[in-house]
RNA sequence: GGCCCCAUAGUCUAGCGGUUAGGACGUCGGCCUCUCACGCCGAAAACGCGGGUUCAAGUCCCGCUGGGGUCACCA
């Protein structure tokens, strides 16, 4: 027992351990392409990348697409651009290749059709042939019995040959594993040490699906087993899931890897960071001007301490000193003011000539002036009308402080807290609704099918938006403009323009992070109030809405 | 709710039985200065609670509390 803890020092993930193991370590990023480079990726892919570097091991990129309605090649691709924007170079992956080819698990699925039969031939596995309704229905009376709503392996007993006969005869079904109905799995996760957990308490997970793509916790025994992956790095939330991987792993018969769970990153509220409440796609944070060292060397702060209250770091240097043994389990709150300051340390750094480097690599390239000057020059007389018409394509977050500008936003009859949710909720609806390229008619798209959904003009719903984007009530083309300033800028401002709408209306409710980084000042107004203090300018005007009911936060529920 | 994880200031963390509990962001004050920023100096601010173990507990053990995660044919 006392061997088990995390300060063992039979700790494979600390010290000079995983070399001495004589296995080779091979660690692996595993994002799933369904959605924008999620900051948590970066974060993960950084503790591996550091650790197989550290042990002159080998960091692998695969593309878990097993969800076939979920993944798209334009979100693979955004992945793994972000990655090599944040310069975290991986040796093999779809792209590079490498001896474990194919890296994308989408074409790989013979594999784990022929593991999973190989488990029902042991016993280890079984075909359940319950209909989605049929287990929706199973789990609503679970939970109106007030139980906690499990799969009640109904199909676990069910005779082989019956089993086959229904198979044969083309009855869909899924393939589900066999978890011991008793005993418990065990395991040591590399921050803390031995975790213990019944087998009981969880249930015969599918394995394949009736589509016959495996889920993740198949694609991913399997893979890691046939990749040689020594080490799994990822997030805590895996964790009440290991056993089941390692009952895989002994139903094939195989040497489980090391596992390692990293904490969660979190929004300001503790909660796992989400993009209602936090910038989370790293295409974010390229946009509103971060360095992607500075970002990187942030991300690392979240959990690792370099030693003697060094803070600033490069990779490198990161690589030459890390050691697990020097990260903290405990669970680290994103805080972008911190990650600007640290971005300042970097950008004050840089020659005059390097900065004039990295702002032309940002946004004052050729090609992205090129598409403003389009926009702008109608709307221009002499050159020097040019920075300002074209501040807010150029800014991160905006400042809504300036005096009117949220009321104007706000259109006739109807009020602040039903604006800051419309806004909110279009967010949500552009990100269900615009799945590839973030173009002119994509959002217009979006914008006109929300204007129906909620019942609102679209002339009601446009100037909003404008202002929220732009900070201004005049501005080129809204479709143009909101295409040009980009798809995350775009949302953050739309959830910025919420938030202080949401939090004039309810003084009650908690301000969430401030603004980072620079305003746009509107031309001619007061120099700009420091972002946070939007907020709190805001409450101090009376409202003649009343708080009633303290909002937990300002997020509209769905 | 069941199960699991976590717990030093508002936030990120150092601490691995004996410290005036250290650093950083943020906040506040001051210096620098034509302003702002940078920089510098300073201040306020933390061991969640209760039991043990020990000469000695932020550090070890147990309980509680709090927070989080997870309970999908998503990962």
């Amino acid at each position: 027992m006392s061997t088990d803890g995390r300060h063992s020092t039979d700790n494979p993930f600390f010290g000079d351990n995983p070399q001495r193991a004589g296995r080779p370590v091979r660690v692996r990023i595993a994002p799933s392409p369904t959605g924008d480079p999620h900051v948590g990726t970066a974060y993960i892919a950084l503790f591996n990348y550091v650790f197989a570097r550290k042990h002159a091991g080998t960091f692998i990129l695969r593309i878990e697409d097993t969800d076939q309605t979920r993944s798209t090649r334009a979100s693979e691709d955004a992945i793994l651009r972000a990655l090599s924007w944040v310069g975290l170079q991986w040796d093999e992956g779809p792209d590079v290749g490498g001896p474990c080819a194919p890296y994308r698990q989408s074409e790989r699925t013979e594999q784990y059709k022929q593991h999973a039969m190989a488990l029902v031939e042991r016993g280890a596995a079984y075909p359940c042939f319950a209909t989605a309704d049929e287990l929706e229905a199973m789990r609503k009376e679970q939970i109106a019995a007030g139980k906690t709503p499990q799969y009640d392996r109904r199909y676990r007993s069910l005779p082989k040959d019956e089993a086959k006969a229904r198979i044969e005869r083309g009855d869909p079904y899924v393939i589900r594993l066999a978890m011991p109905l008793s005993g418990q799995t065990r395991f040591v996760d590399g921050l803390r040490g031995e975790i213990v957990i019944e087998n009981a308490t969880i249930d015969d997970q599918v394995l394949l699906k009736s589509d016959g793509f495996p889920t993740y916790h198949l694609a991913n025994v399997v893979d890691d087993h046939m990749m040689g992956i020594s080490h799994v790095i990822r997030a805590e939330e895996w964790i009440i899931s290991t056993p089941k991987h390692i009952q895989l792993y002994q139903a094939f018969g195989w040497e489980p890897p090391q596992f390692l769970h990293m904490p969660l990153l979190r929004n300001p509220d503790k909660s796992k960071i989400s993009k209602r409440k936090n910038p989370v796609s790293l295409d974010y944070y390229r946009d509103a001007g971060y360095f992607p060292e500075a970002l990187l060397n942030f991300l690392a702060l979240m959990g690792f301490a370099f030693g003697g209250d060094r803070e600033k770091f490069t990779l490198r240097e990161m690589i030459e000193v890390f050691d697990f043994a020097k990260v903290s389990p405990g669970e680290p709150v994103f805080d972008l003011q911190k990650l600007s300051w640290l971005n300042g340390l970097y950008l004050r750094e840089m020659s005059d000539a390097e900065l004039v480097e990295r702002l032309r690599a940002w946004r004052l390239s050729d090609a992205y002036l090129l598409s403003l000057m389009k926009m702008l020059r109608e709307r221009m007389e002499r050159m020097d009308q040019f920075i300002p018409a074209a501040s807010y394509f150029l800014t991160g977050d905006l400042d809504y402080s300036a005096p009117g500008l949220l009321d104007q936003l706000v259109p006739k009859g109807r009020d602040r807290s039903t604006t800051g949710q419309v806004l909110s909720q279009l967010c949500d609806h552009m990100e269900e609704t615009i799945r590839g390229e973030w173009t002119h008619d994509a959002i217009e798209a979006a914008c006109r099918s929300f204007c129906e959904k909620i019942g609102w003009k679209t002339k009601e719903l446009f100037m909003p938006i404008r202002i929220a984007v732009t900070g201004r009530t005049a501005s080129p083309g809204l479709f143009d403009t909101l295409s040009a300033v980009g798809k995350d800028l775009t949302r953050r401002r739309l959830r910025q323009a919420a938030q202080a709408l949401l939090s004039m209306a309810t003084p009650a409710a908690p301000s969430v992070q401030p603004a980072s980084g620079t305003a746009a000042p509107a031309p001619g107004k007061a120099p700009p109030a420091p972002a946070g203090k939007a907020a709190s300018a805001a409450l101090a005007k009376p409202v003649a809405a009343p708080a009633a009911g303290r909002a937990e936060n300002t997020e509209p529920k769905a």
